[in-house]
Parts: structure tokens; C-alpha cells; sequence
DNA sequence: CGCGTTTTGGTCATCCCGACTCTAAGTGTT
DNA sequence: AACACTTAGAGTCGGGATGACCAAAACGCG
């Protein structure tokens, strides 16, 4: 073992979406809670949840652990997006992120408390944030939008069962643009990822949708052979 | 500033590929070269080339300058893959590991001064790595394979001009498998990423083929807000 | 019962892709 | 010079995925 003593700080970040509807057309979209940085650099500025790693903590638990401490948020997904490690990204010395992203269903959601030091925006609406977090956002969205057409992360935002039209809502919302209910249906459909089940939702003033959920015997090979970031 | 003195060391590491004869096809396949550790623990054992990152150099600049020291290669091209953060990922301490992976041109790889402390393994045919090496190369050659497809990286292991007999034996050779050279020719051409140039190559016994070159104008996104790696 | 809604099933044209055929244009051989 | 051989390059054909669109089904509501 050479060097344990670099000089080189390792924190990890946490990119956390969530749904919710949007201010002004009231659709369904992409939010992420920020905190408030209390110290210099940046002090008062919009940042995303982070923290310093401990010796007997892996990466992905050391972002797990940071988000429930600092917003109170246990996501239903979390994968590793990217290490961030220019020498000046920080102003206080050298400090190396390993940025992950996390996908909370809405009732997970509502648990982050709001206050002054935490704050949910809407992704596509960011202040000026802390070091080089717009860009990590940026990144992050890429990422996802470009992720939920092949992977089944829209199932992080949804219960056990759902109808096709609240899976359509998320994919939506995640790329901001309408999805034809009927093509949608027959993409999911022969996919066959989705098994359906007895039950329909009855009470809207409309023919009853079906419930469906995903089949758990299907395994994904989203991220090749690293497919366990999380159970 | 909190805590700098965590305990934990950061390193780099890097998959190299490059082309080369198959031992027994006879067929270009990818190669990567390894280095014999010559300390506790694997002692002796192949490893990725790596080392520790110094305070004042980014991450890409470290995988970079490492690889330069210990093989001899300045790759074409070269991309974060992941960072590898287990708790006892290696039997010494704690170590998170910043995986590049990278291409190299033939010319270049012939370089790397090939001895008893740096050699060249076939892809699909390595012995027991290191620490948690052979995952890695398993997810590099995953990255590898799936990005080939979508993306321009196929270049890094072409000159300037190139045949698209050229340009399919490297896909052919990621791949694993032989592709239609009609089918391969209509497909890079309605991608419109390549421009053909006057000159043929004669000399062969047939046909002589067109020279092309990429685009340069087109710009890729293939890492969303991140496209700017490697110049 | 008719109306408005969303669900659900279907058609149709288009594009992409793999398999395949055929011609073009060189080199080497006779 | 004629021919064989090889690869380059153009074109054809059918299947599958996709987007735009249409229509029937099944509810609540007035």
C-alpha cells in the first residue's frame, strides 16, 4: 500500500428525481430536492445532497446513507452516474465526487422535509448552484432520459401494479413530450416486461384500465455485468 | 473543508484495447495489455495498469499520465468507465479505484514495451486478475460492445483515411461476429458521419476500395453534457 | 339513453435491417 | 488478349418496428 494520505478529499452526491406536476401546465414532471450549503464555498448557494465517505462504507451505501441523513429519502433506485475529479471544481481544496442518481416514488417523496435548508425545484428550472453541480444535473438528465426508453427505471416512480396510462404519464413526464396511448400500448406490450393482472381500476368516468405489474423473472442487463447496484 | 484525512486512497485504472491477430483465427480480435504486480498483494499476479492520483492532476489526467508511465501508450481515445468502490476490494486498505478505459491505434500498441512486467492478453481469454480486475474487464468490454454501434469510437483504432473494409473488420472484431459488407457500407453511409475522399486503394488483387474520413463537422453526443473527454 | 371520456384493438404507410443477388473493376494466369 | 478470381459497391425483397390515425368498448354522468 503506497499513499493513503493524498491530500484528496472523496465525497458522493446524489442526483434525486422525483414526479411531480409541474407549476404552470400542471403535468407531471421532473423535480430534484437541493440543500442549502451553511459554509463556505458557496455558502447560501442551491447544492446537490452530498457528503464525505467513510473508510467502511462502499460508495453506493456512503450515497444512501447521506440521503436519508440529509434529506430523509430512501430512493426505490440508485446507480452510480459519474466521478467527478477536475483539481478546481472546488474552491476549498481538492475534492474528488462520486456522483450517483436516485429515482423516489411520489409518497417517498413528500418525506423529504421541506424547510429552509431543503427545497425541491423543477429539474428544467435550476438556480445557479454550487461548484459544478449544473452540470452534473445536466448529466444526470441526460442519462435518465435517454435510459428510461431501453431500461425499466419508470417502475422506480411506480407502486406494485399500475395501469398503462400512469406508466405512459412517467415516461412523459421524464421526456417531456405526449406519448399516442395506443402505440405506447402495443411497445410495452411486446416488450414483454409487463404481465397483466385480474384487476381493473373502476370510478373514473371512462372504461376501467387494467392493472399491470413488471414481471420480476425478466432480468435486465442494463449495466451489462455490474446489474446489482441495489435490490 | 471537512475531512481530508479519510483513510481511504484513490487510484486509477485503465482497460486498454487494442487490435491484433487472434492467435488461432487469425482474426483481428481486441487485446489488452496488463502489468505483473510486483508487490503484496497479487503479488505476481496480472493486473490493470494503474496508480495513485496526485492532488494537483484531474482523474483523466492521472489515467492518462499512469499509462504513459507504466505501458507507454497515449491512447485515442479514452473514457471513464466507473469507480469501484467495495470496502475490501483490495486485501491492503481501502482503495477506490477511477476505471478509464481506452483505445489504441496498432502502431501505437506496438509501443508498449512488451516484457516480463507488461503483456499482451487476449480479451476473451485472461487468466485471474488482481483485486476485482476481471469484473472490470468484463463491464469494459460490455461498454465496449454495446457503444461500438451508436458511436464513432471505432475510429480511435483507424488513421485519418480508412476503407470501410477497414471499418467493418473493427466492428467485426468488437463484435464478434462478421457483418454483411453490403448491408455494413448502407448502413455507415446512411449515417451520414463519413465523407468518401478521391483516392482508391489499388495494389490488391480486385477492386480497388474508396478512402474515407469522418465528418469532423458532426459532433457526437454520445456522453450527453460530458462530450469533451479527449481531445 | 345519449354524451364525453379513456381504454383497447386495429389499419396503413414508412423506415430500418438482414439475407441475398448482381454488376463493376481491379490483379494474376494462361 | 481472354479468362479466372477477388472484393467493391449497387440493388432487391421480406419481415419487423414505428408513427399517424381510426374505431369500437366500457365506464360515469346528466
Amino acid at each position: 500500500m503506497a499513499d493513503a494520505q493524498q491530500g484528496i478529499s472523496l465525497a458522493v452526491s446524489t442526483v434525486i428525481f422525483a414526479l411531480r406536476p409541474h407549476a404552470e401546465t400542471g403535468l407531471s414532471a421532473l423535480w430534484i430536492p437541493l440543500v442549502r450549503r451553511i459554509a463556505e464555498p458557496f455558502e447560501n448557494r442551491w447544492a446537490l445532497p452530498g457528503g464525505w465517505v467513510s473508510p467502511d462504507e462502499s460508495l453506493v451505501d456512503a450515497a444512501a446513507r447521506d440521503l436519508l441523513e440529509t434529506t430523509g429519502l430512501e430512493p426505490a433506485y440508485l446507480e452510480q452516474l459519474y466521478a467527478f475529479g477536475d483539481v478546481h471544481r472546488s474552491p476549498a481544496g481538492r475534492v474528488v465526487s462520486v456522483v450517483y442518481w436516485a429515482l423516489v416514488r411520489p409518497d417517498e417523496a413528500e418525506r423529504a422535509t421541506e424547510g429552509d435548508n431543503v427545497r425541491w425545484f423543477a429539474a428544467d428550472d435550476l438556480p445557479e448552484l454550487a461548484f459544478d453541480h449544473n452540470l452534473i444535473v445536466d448529466y444526470a438528465l441526460w442519462r435518465m432520459r435517454t435510459k428510461v426508453e431501453y431500461s425499466r427505471i419508470a417502475r422506480a416512480f411506480l407502486g406494485e401494479t399500475f395501469t398503462l396510462a400512469d406508466l405512459r404519464e412517467v415516461h412523459e413526464a421524464v421526456l417531456q413530450r405526449s406519448l399516442d396511448p395506443a402505440n405506447f400500448r402495443r411497445q410495452v406490450e411486446s416488450s414483454g416486461t409487463l404481465v397483466p393482472t385480474d384487476a381493473v381500476v373502476s370510478g373514473g368516468r371512462h372504461r376501467p384500465p387494467r392493472l399491470y405489474r413488471y414481471d420480476e423473472t425478466i432480468e435486465l442487463v442494463d449495466n451489462g455485468p455490474l446489474s446489482k447496484d441495489r435490490p
